[in-house]
DNA sequence: ATGTAAACGAGACGGTACGTCCAGTCTTCCG
DNA sequence: CGGAAGACTGGACGTACCGTCTCGTTTACAT
């Protein structure tokens, strides 16, 4: 009588409805491409995706959550892309930061992204889970370049590579998020300071 | 070529209450301490200022704005400290730290933290005001520092002060954001980065 | 050929509550009662009644609708009392007028009489519906008497009982709309032109 | 000790403008043809009047007299014309009452109508001014006339001129206060009551 | 001429209520 | 029993006016 495979879980009534939890985060996704966070409300989610109210307080409880599961399956996606590798660590760091710069010219991107720190810094509790949907991955991506760099060039970078990746993505986000502009001047100066200029290829 | 006494003003009606400037300002900052951004509502620090609502709209239009002008103005503040100076900027700058991880285990402070942030990613057109109110004093402080340690050794810093001072502190306020330890590794490596170990007063 | 059973309702959602509808509706008439139209609000509405505001406004939508409703279903009466009927025409529209105007230098009376007669004209667009529900019962309650009036004496009104009935209300209203007193002489007079005196009994 | 001669006025610095005056007075009777007593606020009328706040409650304390003094001064007229004299009374208030049948079916006359007895019944304290301000005119129009016909035809009138004539006000403002139509056969039994029909002139 | 004093326009003040929006909860019916 | 529909209490929003209160500016009389 065992029934060996585990219930996956005591199992009764109606199942939960996929469709509906879809339905709430695309509509989620949408909306937050087109208004602050602050406008973002549960019911305007609930009307876009033809879905009761009850069903996302249900499943989610607040819209951060909602934001932070959106993120975390692909919904919505942070638009900072991911630098190439073309084995010049320095050029790569370079020019991944110069598209983002006339990237984030676009309004609408440059809102985005607002809306997105902002629905961090409004967690609260949800912070941790909000860091590791969002900023993880973009210092994950940027940890791995600097990896592979270091194991070419041993002892030319002047911190732990995942912890240069902290860096320039914390210095990216702030002046992301006081609206500042991504000078040539500042992207050298940042380069400089993660991988110490010119010399590094050169024994 | 007389200046021709500049009319002071062109004033009409009865003139703006400083009384209740400050007492907005005030009753803001006292809010700001015990809750939320998003708690603080225009309608709390009405009341709590003893004030119309209408006098808040007329000179602030947003809560976004009441609080920069509380920051300027110093009615509330940033509770990050200065680090000492002893001659040592290594260790200035560790013991500053160190003094934040302790002070920010206090959960009022790092509440008061993720409030000013929270205000700062939700004032939209006013984030660059923000960003002179708030965040430009902690760099200037860092930047002295820096100038400083630079004066004294010359070619010891791996790029120019000031951008190190906003490296640090952005750094710093992203790690806050998201609620994570300020960690004695991570100090370290911080300092490492910044101010290139040891090494650097040996010839 | 069975009808097809009218679809009782197409009914979704939670059905509204009659518990609010009646809370609301007696909160108004007791305020009503206490002070005058103008000083009656929605908000004080809805806090007598335990209510939130958007419920008078998903189902009224003005102060105006509340109190006709509150009048037509009785929970505030027009304290203008029915003649009695003792076979005397004139002498019971007499002792009727007598006795009100006795009863509206209560100010609370003349109060009342007001509060509605300014609700009336306030209503706009639901004067009609005010008219209904307000006049309409006062002139069938005289219709009734004049009607039986003129089958005991036929020929011996001067109009048509309804008209004669409308008459009076009329100007019965407009006086008390005037604070003006009710004379003796005044509804000697009105009696006079209504139910042609003395003499209407003998052939 | 002879007093005789009243001191004119004590009279000590600027007096009152008549401009003012006249410039408040004219803008009431100018937004009053343009909206609802209750849409009609101090401050439109003093921005419209090119006038401070102060000074309207100087001088009349609260619309409703601003509104009687415009009245009384026939800087607005209640739209009600007077019925003619061609010797025949039934006839003269039959063409009257046709006439504002049809001017009535106007909505900028109706709202007029409406705004002002909403305005009387606003009042309170004032409605006696109002009345004497407004419905007396009428009144003492329709009075005259009756006496006339009082004058040639003794023994005609169904009652004392004065009281046919507030009869014949107050059945037609409350008409029009509910909006109800002035239909012939309403007309016709009004006209019957009051000069009763035909066979007055004839011995 | 020069006070002195009241009325003037302007407009900010503390308030009250407006009508709307949304939060989060609850009830009902449907599948 | 999950889910949609939608009504519920509650409470903040931003606006409109209220009636009061300064301001600086006339404008008249009384020195």
């Amino acid at each position: 009588m065992s029934v060996g495979a585990e219930k996956p879980v005591e199992h009764r009534g109606r199942p939960r409805s996929e469709k509906s939890r879809v339905a709430v985060l695309e509509a989620a996704a949408d909306l937050m491409a087109g208004c602050g966070f602050q406008e973002l409300t549960i019911e305007g989610i609930a009307a876009a995706a033809g879905v009761g109210k009850q069903t996302i307080y249900r499943w989610w409880g607040s819209k951060a959550g909602v934001v932070v599961e959106a993120l975390a399956e692909g919904f919505l996606e942070m638009p900072l892309g991911v630098p190439e590798d073309t084995g010049d660590l320095r050029g790569d760091l370079g020019a991944w930061l110069a598209a983002l710069k006339s990237e984030i010219e676009e309004p609408e991107v440059s809102r985005l992204i607002q809306t997105i720190m902002s629905a961090l810094t409004s967690a609260g509790e949800t912070s941790a889970a909000m860091h590791s949907a969002l900023v993880q991955p973009i210092m994950a991506g940027l940890d791995a370049r600097f990896q592979e760099h270091d194991r070419n060039h041993p002892g030319g970078l002047a911190a732990p590579p995942s912890f240069l990746a902290e860096t320039v993505g914390a210095s990216l986000l702030l002046r992301l998020m006081f609206s500042r502009p991504l000078t040539t001047e500042w992207i050298d100066q940042l380069l400089d300071l993660v991988v110490p200029s010119g010399r590094p290829d050169s024994p």
